[in-house]
DNA sequence: GCCAACGTTGGC
DNA sequence: GCCAACGTTGGC
C-alpha cells in the first residue's frame, strides 16, 4: 500500500465538493502532465491513501485524507469536446489520459499550512515542498506521511 | 499581478 | 536532438 499527494485547486474542486457527493466518491479527472498520469496509470491502487492539498488559494495546504478506491482508468474528459480537458490527441483507442476513483476519508482537524510543512524539518525531502515541484500527484513516504498527520 | 520554475511545442 | 518561445502552475 503506498500514499500520495494530490493537489487541486478548492476554487475549482475541493475537499468540500467531495465530501458532498452523495457517495463521497469521484473520479480525479484532469491530471494533463506525464509523469503524474503514469502514477495514476501504474502505481495507484485501491487502498492506498492520500492527502488532499489546497493550492493557488488563501491558505495553501492539506486538508483531508482520501482513499483510492478504484485504480487508473483511462481519463474520458478527454474525449470530450465539451470538456475543459479535452484533448484530441487522446482517444479511446489509445487513451493519452488516465484518472482514479478517489473517496472521501476525513477532514483534518485543521488545515496543516504550507509554511508549516516547509518549517518541518522531517519533511524537508518530501516532493510536496520542494522547490519549483508542480506536479499535482506526487507520492509520500509512510515516515513523511505520519510527520504530516503529527502536525495535525 | 508578479514572477520563478517548470513542461510542451515546433522549427531547424 | 537542440533549444527558443510559449504556456501553465502556484506561492506570494
Amino acid at each position: 500500500m503506498s500514499y500520495w499527494v494530490m493537489k487541486s485547486e478548492p476554487s475549482v474542486y475541493g475537499i468540500d465538493d467531495l465530501a458532498a457527493q452523495p457517495s463521497q466518491t469521484d473520479h480525479w479527472e484532469g491530471v494533463r502532465n506525464y509523469q503524474a498520469r503514469n502514477m495514476l496509470r501504474d502505481q495507484m491502487r485501491p487502498g492506498d491513501l492520500a492527502l488532499l492539498y489546497h493550492s493557488n488559494c488563501p491558505q495553501p495546504g492539506v486538508v483531508g485524507i482520501m482513499e483510492i478506491v478504484r485504480a487508473g482508468y483511462p481519463d474520458h474528459t478527454a474525449f470530450d469536446p465539451e470538456s475543459k480537458y479535452f484533448d484530441p490527441k487522446s482517444d479511446p483507442d489509445r487513451p493519452r489520459w488516465y484518472m482514479v476513483d478517489v473517496r472521501f476519508k476525513r477532514r483534518l482537524a485543521r488545515t496543516i499550512p504550507l509554511t508549516e510543512l516547509k518549517a518541518n524539518p522531517a519533511l524537508a525531502e518530501t516532493p510536496l515542498i520542494r522547490r519549483g515541484n508542480r506536479l499535482s500527484i506526487m507520492p509520500v513516504s509512510a515516515e513523511h506521511w505520519q510527520a504530516i498527520l503529527d502536525m495535525e
